[in-house]
DNA sequence: CTTGCCTCTGACGTCAACGTCAGGTTCTAG
DNA sequence: CTAGAACCTGACGTTGACGTCAGAGGCAAG
């Protein structure tokens, strides 16, 4: 498929596919006029890198770990960088669910319809 | 307290609890030489301010929340948006965690040392 | 063959959350 | 009283992941 099929399945722009080329995230193959042609395996690709991009990831650093996804090849260094940003995401994980809860607790605050004094006197209402 | 006593027990700069005030996301009360002063609260407030922060939450959207936070007053929009920024969240965090175990899975396949085959020939090694 | 959409390569624009530097004032320890 | 740290207000710089525009070529339909 060309490169604007693929932005359609994987929900991206041509832009970003072009700029994940550009940072080695996604390779193609060209045509002889020079237009990119991919595999239906690119959309899962692209989701992928959305994904770690989503989870923080800079490029560099997915760049840093797609090699070793796709050879499933491991040297000492990449295990060691993808258990970091493992540690990472759950640590990132384990704070969203606390700010999460705190949301929760400040809804719990403002919803209370039961402590109607406080949306005119707010006053010391315990 | 001053300025850079807050930056140091919130943890972050001074560049950047100035920005919070010129965002609308933190007052200060003036001395007359024009320092800030903050009470010990502050500290607090501007750790939840970085916590939704790291959840994605710009700095427009921080400024419409904080006000019902303060006053625990809630209009039928700032309920809204606190659930809606609620449910991002929640959704965020349901994708990080994916996104961990499809690491977790990538680390598993990597690290496999019984499959050393792939390591050099990376043949159709089931 | 032409119309119209898709694609190409630069290359500059954008936006947010600060970093950083300049030039001047204020506070505090000795 | 004085040096040095901390603070002030602008205001420009930075970074990353693209958006967007310009100008030129490619491809299927009629």
């Amino acid at each position: 498929m060309r490169i604007g099929e693929l932005a359609t399945k994987a929900g991206v722009s041509v832009r970003a596919l072009r700029y994940y080329e550009e940072q080695g995230l996604l390779r193609s193959v060209r045509s002889t006029s020079g237009q990119r042609h991919y595999a239906e395996e690119a959309v899962d690709r692209v989701q992928l890198i959305q994904h770690l991009y989503a989870a923080g990831l800079a490029s560099r650093t997915i760049a840093e770990l797609l090699p070793c996804v796709d050879a499933k090849v491991s040297t000492p260094e990449s295990r060691a960088r993808l258990s970091a940003e493992r540690e990472r995401i759950d640590r990132q994980i384990t704070e969203l669910i606390q700010t999460r809860d705190r949301l929760d607790a400040i809804i719990e605050l403002t919803e209370r319809p039961d402590v109607t004094g406080c949306l005119v006197k707010a006053s010391g209402a315990a």
